[in-house]
DNA sequence: CTTCCATCCTCACTTACCTCA
DNA sequence: GGTGAGGTAAGTGAGGATGGA
């Protein structure tokens, strides 16, 4: 299921958001407005099944996964760049048990880990920006996590709920941030750093992404409605102001043949051909009516009839538009 | 090449335990 | 100390992807 919504005009303030989804089944891409004068102008996607993500996600899959992804592109869904965006995590993908080599993004980690007295001198060796875990290794990670949970095991067994110290759950949430899946071996790794079972960590990346799509929920619900009372308060506005101006038309029958704005719009690509003539005497207090359409340059003015009746032919082909905008 | 099946992974939903006010 | 609410670790089942027979 996919919702597009998109609203406003396109003006230089505009902030543009690229969006992108991809399952099996099929790619939707997208773009979001923001406006930052009037703040009405948004557009939103919806996609079943996806996680958020964000540009920098998408850049990050485009840039460092292209081979290790290849056919692997399931649960990996490039999302939509969404409005409002929580500043939780960029989404870079992690190909999911691929025989590639583990990479393990070098960075600090080692260091952070000694600061909190968990790292273990078994972790596999290698150059600071990449270190490649063997099979090897993984399996050594496999059994020293198992050996090392014993205890939890036991725990495990009771029925006791085991509860993360701080720093293990610090951890996890720093790795989660670089990441939010983890492949096998990444979750091995971290399993033995952490001293604990592999199955805790998968099951703490699961409930991570759970919280963070709850949240980024009730983010979107939260903005939806924003923009809903803002739509609503525009709506009342355009009511109040075709009341007046039909007031207006009633009070002087001789404008009541002036199109207040007549706008001959292609309906396929909504650009519009021609504008005409503005009504002047539409009251100060009451901007002329200008929304929606995507003005492209200063609109012609056509020189319509004065009789001539308000017909709008949607349905003509994009060329008949086209090509009365250049006559 | 297609189909079937086992396996793995993720997600959504739920339960059960823990902590705290 | 008892209690209810909220947070979270963990269980379960469904669905999709993948690889091998």
């Amino acid at each position: 299921m996919e919702l597009g919504l998109s609203l406003g005009d396109s003006s230089k303030d505009s902030k543009e958001f690229k969006f992108s989804t991809k399952n099996s089944n099929s790619e939707h891409h997208g773009t979001a407005m923001t406006n930052k004068q009037d703040g009405l102008v948004f557009c939103m996607a919806l996609g079943l099944n996806s996680t958020f993500g964000n540009q920098e996600s998408l850049e990050n899959y485009n840039q460092d996964d292209d081979q290790t992804l290849q056919g692997s592109d399931d649960h990996q869904e490039k999302s939509m760049g969404t409005p409002v965006q929580l500043d939780l995590l960029p989404l870079a993908p992690v190909p999911r048990h691929t025989g590639s080599p583990l990479r393990v993004s070098g960075r600090s980690e080692n260091s952070s880990l000694r600061q909190l007295g968990l790292l273990q001198p078994v972790v596999a060796s290698g150059s600071a920006e990449e270190e490649v875990l063997s099979a090897n290794d993984v399996m050594e990670a496999e059994r020293t996590s198992s050996r090392a949970s014993d205890e939890d095991e036991n725990s495990h067994k009771s029925g006791k709920k085991l509860r993360l110290s701080k720093e293990q759950s610090a951890y996890l949430e720093e790795n989660f941030k670089e990441h939010s899946t983890l492949n096998p071996k990444q979750k091995l790794a971290l399993a033995k750093q952490l001293n604990l079972r592999p199955r805790q960590v998968e099951v703490w990346f699961q409930n991570r992404r759970a919280r963070t799509k709850l949240k980024q929920t009730e983010v979107d619900c939260e903005y939806l409605k924003r923009i809903c009372d803002s739509l609503t308060e525009e709506n009342r506005r355009l009511h109040k102001e075709l009341q007046e101006l039909r007031a207006l038309n009633s009070s002087n029958p001789f404008c009541m043949q002036l199109p207040a704005t007549t706008l001959t719009m292609c309906p396929s690509c909504e650009r519009v051909a021609a504008a005409a003539t503005t009504l002047t005497t539409t009251p100060a207090t009451n901007p002329p009516i200008s929304k929606t359409s995507t003005i492209e340059s200063t609109p012609k003015v056509i020189p319509f009839p004065l009789f001539r009746p308000r017909f709008y032919p949607f349905f003509r082909s994009p060329s008949h538009y086209h090509q009365s905008a250049s006559s």
